[in-house]
DNA sequence: CTCCTCTATTTTCTCGATAAAACCGGAAAG
DNA sequence: CTTTCCGGTTTTATCGAGAAAATAGAGGAG
């Protein structure tokens, strides 16, 4: 044998602290656990994760970098503020490149891009998108098929920056969408959509594929925006009076 | 008087350590002061700056959420590594994204918009590229307004996020450019390149300036790629015997 | 009643020290 | 001659304490 460890670790990287600290911050915030706007303090998110503050202030310098985290100099993080402003470029955004994205992916993608789309469409298809029938409750299984698909559907698009970007993109639309997520179930058949989307692609069909996408990504885009608004509307309304409360769900001993 | 004190600063922010030591790292390794790969030791990185250790990580992780610095699980950083693959892959996307951008710049901009693009162009064909006439001094009066140039030309895109990341991709770009630029001179007239994207801009001409723009791009690509490969190619060639050597540039006390 | 100022408290940001992990070189074994 | 193992040394990653800055709240002036 030539490498004398590796044996017993897959992957080498017995993942440092920070590193660790980073997804669980990460995680909270894209699932909504961590409000946007509220207050990042190092001393209870220290608690919180159970590590000291110089992982956890990496953790935070990584995703400002990321723009999941607002810096504010001399007065510590903040989670990103959720404005549907914001929310009005990312989605602006997301039908400009992904669209651009498709297209080279479909002029450039071969069999395995193919065989890979037609997976990723076949399984998400199969999940069901809320784990109860009757009231809406994320699938996590769904989730990720979903992120698979969109993945795979822009993979073959031979620019890895791009690519990245794209990601990026796809996660922060998700938060907005889980942050409405809770308020509304909506009622169109996105798997019909999806369907179509890797049909017109199989079928080179450049035009009417980033044309289905950017519309899809748009009436996402659109249900979120909604419930976006009503949320910012009662957001800004109620005054910052009692200061205490929540900001971290989930912590209640 | 209302506010009790900005008479002194102009800017609220008396500016943190770790904001310092990035601004700092991230010019070193944009301009090619901290070559390509080499490891980023933190007490040399510490005694360099004149910091501790604790603002460095912050700034190194930062960094390395932009992708200019390598992260190695529990053995440290590295400067992000300047392969022709990798620059390959910035050129495709930024052809793709700027001539996108460029275009929904076109399709939006207002007066205001021609006026700033006008404006930069005539400020950069003022300029002169190098500093001597004879060898090639970069200029960073030059750079600083190419870049303004070049953002005027997307500026109105409003798509925000859009916006950053074609000039995160014009930042590695340029970083790549100034690895190669010691080595040669190009015999383009970029002046006139800039000028004539600028007037299909102007008359709204979104297919020429896109392409004009996208060839502009590339022509520096391939200028830089072939410098690249030599470097590369001469790089690659050395064995790593002598491990001590240079490193860091410009310290040599 | 509103606005300013001053003080006490919280919080950020930073440093120096310390455990753990990686690295390097030589020596021993196959 | 190559591979493996074992020591010391370097470097990373982390913690806890401490200086500087911001924040909140009470009190006083206009």
């Amino acid at each position: 044998m030539m490498l004398h460890r590796a044996t017993a670790e897959p992957a080498g990287s017995p993942d440092t602290q920070a590193t660790m600290v980073y997804h669980c911050l990460r995680t909270d915030i894209l699932e909504g656990q961590l409000a946007p706007g509220i207050r990042l303090k190092v001393q209870e998110l220290a608690a919180r994760y159970g590590t000291g503050a110089t992982p956890l202030r990496e953790a935070l310098s990584q995703l400002a970098a990321e723009g999941l985290v607002r810096r504010i100099e001399q007065r510590g993080f903040r989670v990103a503020d959720a404005d549907p402003a914001g929310f009005a470029g990312l989605i602006r955004t997301r039908c400009l490149v992904e669209s651009l994205a498709l297209r080279e992916s479909i002029a450039r993608g071969d069999a395995a891009w193919e065989d890979a789309l037609g997976a990723t469409e076949r399984r998400l298809a199969r999940l069901p998108r809320s784990i109860e029938a009757a009231r809406f409750v994320p699938n996590p299984a769904w989730e990720a098929a979903h992120r698979a698909f969109h993945h795979a559907l822009i993979a073959a698009c031979d620019a890895p920056p791009l690519l990245d970007f794209c990601d990026r993109l796809r996660e922060q639309a998700d938060r907005y969408r889980k942050l409405a997520n809770a308020v509304a179930y909506p009622r169109r058949d996105v798997a019909a959509e999806h369907a179509a989307i890797a049909e017109a692609a199989f079928d080179r069909k450049a035009d009417r594929a980033a044309a289905l996408l950017a519309e899809h990504l748009q009436a996402t885009g659109e249900f979120v925006r909604v419930a976006l608004e009503r949320r910012h509307a009662r957001t800004a309304g109620r005054r910052p009076g009692r200061r205490a409360a929540a900001g971290i769900a989930g912590a209640a001993p």
